[in-house]
DNA sequence: TTGTAAGCGTTATCAA
DNA sequence: TTGATAACGCTTACAA
């Protein structure tokens, strides 16, 4: 048990320098010593031991991938597209978790980083989580989805327009009461939920339509948060006929509130999203969908260019386009309601 | 950049054997020393080497991950469970994903795991993968989630309990012709597949319920896949009033082939689903709960026993329980449909 | 194109 | 309790 290439060496009657170039495919080695080698290693079924590898040549060949979560649509399906792409490139993909509120004691993930990735890559991280930073001052190759923080380069989508698509859309059907569900009261963390935001108020500004203070909820990107967000709406005197909610989950919840209040998405109230939930079609939601799973896997093919590359190439930031898809949660302005 | 352990012994004016052992908390160190040390380390800003450690222990601090897929609810829930444990533990977590079609170019993970990792989790995977007995045959600690192959340690549920169970609730209601949206045709490749199915039976056949070939429909435990087996099943002479869907995401697509026939859940066909799947409860799913986080933080918890004893602790299988969660989806056999 | 040999940064054995 | 020092298995100048 341990076959290493001093076995091959000898087995192979070449020496280990050489055996270490001709398996990694250096050019320099003559192709019969090469085949030679190989046919030895196979023969020994000898596995290269990659800490010895690492130590001698300084690159580790892996990569962190940093997410706030795992089991929402959003983070495990850019994760998806992350990983078909690291490992096609045979790079290790090391999954670490921050900010998670259920577990305060670990480390954070920084100095767990040093010394272990050739890279790094993070999945919508709130802007001022100090973790971050942490991580972005590594001075290890970064990129960044969702989200945009300085001039890290990061792959994103256009969430100015994304609000905007979505306000327009029900500006279009007639409407001019229209809610927002948002994240988090207060400052907004997320390039994310300050750019759509931001959409929507110019939507409706340019539509001539006032914003009203009580129409804009926070729903914390949870199912459950749309749900009560929905719920504080509909308490209103004079309720809004259409609500923009910032994420799909955050308009599912919405919807189980319209439906406990006897009233039917599209019919009665009008919901948007924005992400293109896998549950979205099948709840007839209208969304403006963004190419979750392309932009985990660009974001990681950027990310290994810059890996590869010996002299510092500085990746740029990366947009990504948006669709409005138009389902049956959206509806011309009901008269009667 | 690349202060060493030397530079921290220098630093503490011990030799480097003396900072291994304080920094790794052994027990033969002068409390005093320890302190030095640990001071002069954080002074520098010292941060191990994993490979140059790894090489020189043998030991490589992490656990892969092997799952089918990344972007389905049970898999992506199963992996938040066993990121949070081996997290906690100081475990690095390599992901990788085996038998994904849409990349066979890539090598298989067997190769990739040697000399790479302590311990191997794997999730869901077909039983007759062979890739599966390759990953098994490595011998390595290795531990399975949701399926059970020869006598390798497992976390999984009762599945034929699970089947039974469900069964059982619509044959309470009054039903008797009962559906099932299985996973695939021909032999069945998950455990949980087969054992749901004889759960199935065995209820129908306590019950004096006749088995009627038609009412068996692959599902392939997508949403797509139950859509199209609950329309197959629609389409027959005489419909079943009731439907038992081996996956809540099957049952969804199920609801989905309800109401494009304007038939609704519950009261037109009963619908009991198996996973607890988020969203069941937003759909008024019945569904079997099964406690699919925590099945990954056992599983997980099982395997670093079995990694940190030196001699070999063959670790158990774990069975754990289920619970019928009633909605809206079932109701008692409507007798004038 | 190939070989020699000096690292890479730890851990672990053996003395002291 | 501590220190020397030989591994650990590979990569990479540098030489040949």
């Amino acid at each position: 048990m341990g076959i290493t290439i001093r076995d091959v060496a000898q087995a192979a009657g070449v020496s280990t320098a050489t055996v270490s170039r001709a398996l990694r495919g250096l050019a320099n080695v003559d192709e019969q010593t090469r085949t030679r080698v190989e046919r030895a290693a196979a023969e020994l079924d000898y596995v290269i031991s990659p800490s010895a590898s690492r130590l001698a040549s300084g690159r580790t060949g892996s990569v962190a991938v940093i997410t706030p979560y795992i089991a929402r649509w959003y983070f495990s399906t850019v994760l998806s597209g992350v990983e078909s792409t690291l490992q096609s490139a045979g790079m290790d993909l090391l999954l670490m978790t921050v900010s998670n509120p259920d577990a305060q004691y670990r480390l954070p993930p920084a100095p767990r980083l040093r010394r272990r990735v050739d890279g790094v890559l993070v999945i919508a991280i709130p802007t001022d989580d100090p973790q971050l930073a942490d991580v972005i001052n590594l001075g290890l190759p970064t990129s960044l989805i969702g989200v945009s923080v300085g001039d890290t380069p990061s792959v994103k989508i256009d969430d100015v327009h994304a609000g905007r698509m979505a306000t327009q859309h029900l500006i279009n059907l007639g409407h001019q009461r229209i809610g927002l569900i948002s994240a988090a009261p207060g400052r907004t963390r997320f390039t994310a939920e300050f750019d759509r935001h931001e959409g929507f108020v110019e939507a409706m500004q340019e539509a001539g339509l006032p914003l009203v203070p009580n129409y804009e909820v926070p729903g914390y990107f949870t199912t459950t948060g749309g749900e009560q967000a929905m719920t504080e709406l509909l308490a209103q005197r004079e309720r809004p006929t259409a609500v923009f909610c910032m994420s799909d989950e955050m308009a599912f919840g919405a919807m189980r509130a319209l439906r406990s209040h006897g009233l039917q998405p599209g019919r009665d109230v009008s919901l948007v999203g924005v992400d293109g939930h896998d549950m979205s079609e099948l709840l007839e939601l209208t969304t403006i969908e963004q190419p979750v799973h392309d932009m985990g896997r660009i974001a990681a093919e950027a990310l290994l260019v810059q890996v590869n590359s010996d002299d510092g190439v500085d990746a740029k930031s990366i947009v990504l386009p948006t669709r409005l898809v138009v389902r049956g949660s959206t509806a011309s302005v009901n008269p009667v309601y």
